[in-house]
DNA sequence: TTCATTTTTTAACATTTGTAAAAAAATTCG
DNA sequence: CGAATTTTTTTACAAATGTTAAAAAATGAA
């Protein structure tokens, strides 16, 4: 719970009023390991917040799947299509370890934003900051080798690298899990 | 004037009231090809819309620059960590055509995002459709050769290939511009 | 612990992409 | 128009990454 507040508060400043409204409506749920939080094709009708845990979004290819994000304590979790369009999203979201998450309902949340000024200005500084987030990654790979973005990975996330499977990471970093462990194996 | 309208309210229906109050304060601006409409390094404090011309967005590398985005007729134009954190930027954007864009100051959006529920809700919009977009990109490069992404292009924006040199879009598909050259003879 | 399963590493070879340099084509400007 | 400049394509070779398959290591369940 203290982690929430930390983080709610941290995306933009609310006052007691707008905090409080906005985390009644945060139910704390607890969710095995392997549960898909948002299935592709399908509609995600919640936000959740990692309490502690880990989850990866990923798409499925033709003969793979593709990891492209890893959600970890202190991270907001949704389906970007649905949440922002109410669409089903081409993603699925699953939990890599037994996780305690907390959940707000989608139409809840909408209805807090259309009612509130600063909950619906709080709402867009957290698409805002996601938005930074993706924008810094993006840019990351057209610059930087895989090879470099792994040992960058391990220098601000060496738990990610201890926690998540060679494989999403590899997909992750856009290259095959044979390249990501010749990388590794420079490395050491 | 009109095309700015139409994009305005295709992302976050606005009253009369609202509406005149956002574009009353979008001034229209010429400017010429090559101008940089963003320095790297520096704060910009405006947000633009692209009525006619075409912009890039792009980082400067050792021995290269990279462009990693395109913006064309209807689209906004901000540098997101100027925009969104009012920190220098990381990319510069740049005019690629003589262009006529509506300009807003930034602090006189942020006023408005602060004063007027509707427009906080039309700024959190843009940001999720922003993020909608820069997220497809995303996907789309790590599924896709930068042969399928550059046929994809052609498909979906042959005016860009047509506007805009090959350097930049061999950039902006994360290969060299000999790699692209390669690709094209490959389809004819 | 032990066996079965999953994950990671290694190897050999094929394919793709990059680099550097030159040629060809297109564009700009006096 | 025509020369100078810029952009695009081509070539030859080097380096990086992918593919397939097998071996090694780690993990999980009985």
């Amino acid at each position: 719970m203290e982690q929430l507040l930390k983080k709610i508060t941290s995306v933009y400043p609310l006052k007691n009023d707008s905090l409080n409204q906005l985390i009644a409506e945060m139910k704390p749920i607890e969710l095995p390991k392997h549960k898909i939080l948002v299935e592709a094709g399908q509609v995600g009708r919640s936000v959740y917040f990692i309490e502690k845990g880990i989850a990866r979004a990923y798409c499925e290819g033709k003969e793979n799947q593709i990891t492209f994000w890893f959600g970890l304590e202190g991270d907001f979790v949704f389906s970007y299509n649905s949440y922002i369009n109410g669409r089903p999203g081409y993603e699925s979201i699953e939990l890599l370890e037994n996780s305690l998450l907390y959940e707000i309902k989608d139409n809840v949340l909408q209805a807090l934003f259309r009612e509130n000024i600063e909950l619906a200005n709080w709402g867009r500084k957290l698409a805002e900051l996601e938005l930074i987030k993706l924008e810094e990654r993006y840019i990351a790979r057209l610059f930087k080798s895989a090879s470099e973005c792994y040992r960058e990975l391990l220098n601000s996330s060496p738990l990610l690298i201890r926690r998540i499977q060679l494989g999403y990471i590899a997909s992750y970093l856009g290259v095959t899990q044979v390249t990501l462990s010749r990388i590794r194996s420079e490395i050491r």
